[in-house]
DNA sequence: TTGCAAATGCAACATTGTTGTATTTAATTA
DNA sequence: TAATTAAATACAACAATGTTGCATTTGCAA
């Protein structure tokens, strides 16, 4: 199955229609290897969709499942394609993110062990986010 | 020693001046059993500050490790004092951070330890931002 | 008291995010 | 294939958040 075609049967399984801006934000991102920023997305789209679009089109892929948002150590909103594992009622995708200080990519790392927190009395957990900064692989050499 | 004196001895001892909005904005962190959001410390500040002054002083304190800045699950910026450990070369007061879905509260979980990841290699880690959203020991009863 | 660096105020601007509503379009169905 | 319709989009208007430059004020030390 050639490549856009996974995408629109990624939408159609979620219920979306086809339509250009979703398909090209799909094609951002699962190209990809980082997280990408909200506002190299929108740059990228600013030809064929209005803003207000990209950020329904967002809002309503991460309900789904579809994609998943992180914000770095920065504060910037960086999006990120999920784990076929995830749908809309919870990501199952829960893994470590790597910000890195010299390139500012975000890098989601699956297959990071993730860690066992023991909270005080009286608190109950119910998803983790665990963030690390340092250097990355690509700017270490 | 009285609580004010006391902050304006933590403004001295980080080399600033004692102004009567840096002073606010320590009374309403150290008060606070919370990370307080960015938007209720300008609503308290409003009449007393300008709002652009009020950002270049959290960014200064910041520098200077007198408090610190954390996005809770819903990325609202909301800031800390910091323990007295630190100072402008680092933070040294890292600790997790509890979100809560009910009271939308952010604490600074000081007692829990923190855990240890195994990056994958050439990863560099320098920093830890972990958070655990849930429900916290006030909502719970 | 005076001098000066530090801090503030103000204007202007950029980015990011939200809401309401009219219009268009993708997909279903007749 | 054409009509139907719910979903998606465009546009305007607005709110919130964050930044920069510069003139003015103020805390503090000499
Ligand atoms: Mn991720
Ligand atoms: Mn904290
Ligand atoms: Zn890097
Ligand atoms: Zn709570």
């Amino acid at each position: 199955m050639p490549n856009v075609e996974k995408l629109i049967a990624l939408l159609k399984s979620h219920g979306f229609k086809k339509t250009p801006a979703r398909i090209r934000v799909l094609e951002i991102l699962t190209k990809s290897s980082k997280a990408v920023p909200y506002s190299e997305i929108e740059q990228q789209l600013k030809a064929i969709a209005d803003r207000v679009t990209l950020y329904r089109l967002l809002i309503s892929f991460e309900k789904q499942g579809i994609i998943h948002k992180t914000h770095d150590h920065l504060g910037t909103v960086k999006y990120a394609i999920c784990s076929s594992a995830c749908d809309a009622h919870a990501h199952h995708d829960e893994h470590v993110h790597f910000n890195c200080i010299k390139c500012s990519g975000t890098f989601c790392l699956d297959t990071v062990v993730l860690p066992n927190i023991t909270l005080p009395k009286g608190y109950l957990a119910n998803s983790y986010q665990f963030a690390i900064t340092g250097i990355c692989k690509n700017c270490m050499s």
